[in-house]
DNA sequence: ACTATTTCTTGATGTAGTTTATTTGAGCCC
DNA sequence: GGGCTCAAATAAACTACATCAAGAAATAGT
């Protein structure tokens, strides 16, 4: 992937995507245009680094991001992937202008359409619409995280696991193993293990 | 607490918490005055059981509710205590109108104003600006949210533990053992273990 | 095409947290 | 005040998962 494919990034799934929730005038769709910048993050780049304000909130187009803490061992534990259509950002970090405590990467070449802190606020002022659209957008995030948390307190790794697959379907064949297992909370190694169980089960 | 008091819940703590993000107008202040009820539930009682429609938004004026979801094997799992001055509500249920799979009941006599989905919609058709007040404060529960999830799924559950008897300090003697350890996810025996270490160290 | 690095698997051993059972104590109810 | 229920403490056996070590397989860099 070149620069120039870069600069062709689409606004298109951005505006469709706002469209299942609520259609946007043609001024609205045209401030979307203008406030969203596409930008490339290469494999194993960062697209926020702990210790820096997270100032842009972003919308995948292409290719895969994940969102990690890295704990006083120096162990990661990964909060969240996200793929094509998936928005990610450190909420906490974005709102309270505070430095975060999280680390953003790139797990493949990815595009992703984003708007800073202060062209957010732009387009609420200019279209408060957005209010309504960020809300439900949020809500939508908050429930996905709601099932993430009880699933994490309610399941052993084993069912974690298999819900795991059945979620990220799409995304498992383009995750390495490691990464899955520091979603799960589990060592690479006992995956391997469930793995292998599931696989004999099977057969 | 008979029903006169309960009548007298006043609307002003909510009114406090809306306008610390945002100051509101008479209008909207009078709106908030009518579409918020004020109900009580006795301890015990269910403010939304698991099959139903979660229908209602709701502030905790006094008093201690808890969310749970039951497993196959009937252990409940606590996603959420709230005390005065939080939100308490299925939100995937209420915004999607579809069953709830969670248990909202009170663990203290417990008198909240609420808002049904209804009347919800008329407070965001009559003052649009609500769209932004409950954007910011779904934004401020999906952070904390996220931080749980984190503690969750990077600490042992001795550090849940004291993390947990600091974030919630005001409401640690109000609850059972057996609440906490459910919260934390671990049986009371473990916790009964973690306390004594606890204590131990101390002297 | 070849080495180097990372990823995956497998086995042996260790540990955090569970399960089950028993005991003690604290409200509550006639 | 005695019987009841329910919350809390303690202990022993057990299980899910981690750690450590070492080899095999896959990827990436030159």
């Amino acid at each position: 992937m070149n620069n120039e494919e870069i600069l062709q990034a689409q606004v298109k799934p951005l505006i469709d995507y706002f469209e299942k929730m609520i259609p946007l005038s043609e001024e609205e769709k045209q401030l979307v245009t203008t406030l969203f910048k596409p930008r490339l993050y290469r494999k194993r780049n960062f697209v926020l680094q702990e210790g820096d304000v997270c100032n842009q909130f972003n919308f995948i187009i292409q290719g895969c991001l994940r969102m990690y803490k890295v704990d006083e061992k120096g162990d990661k534990h990964i909060i969240q992937f996200a793929a094509e259509n998936w928005w990610m950002i450190d909420l906490g970090s974005f709102h309270e202008r505070i430095p975060s405590e999280l680390n953003i990467d790139a797990l493949e070449d990815t595009v992703v359409l984003q708007i800073n802190y202060e062209n957010l606020i732009t387009l609420y002022t200019e279209a408060p619409k957005f209010h309504r659209i960020f809300r439900v957008l949020i809500e939508n995030s908050f429930v996905s995280l709601q099932k993430r948390l009880l699933q994490n307190i309610s399941s052993t790794a084993e069912e974690r696991y298999l819900s795991f697959m059945q979620s990220y379907a799409h995304l498992v064949n383009r995750l390495p193993q490691t990464q899955v297992a520091a979603f799960l909370g589990i060592t690479p190694e006992f995956l391997s293990r469930l793995r292998n169980k599931q696989a004999k089960n099977k057969s």
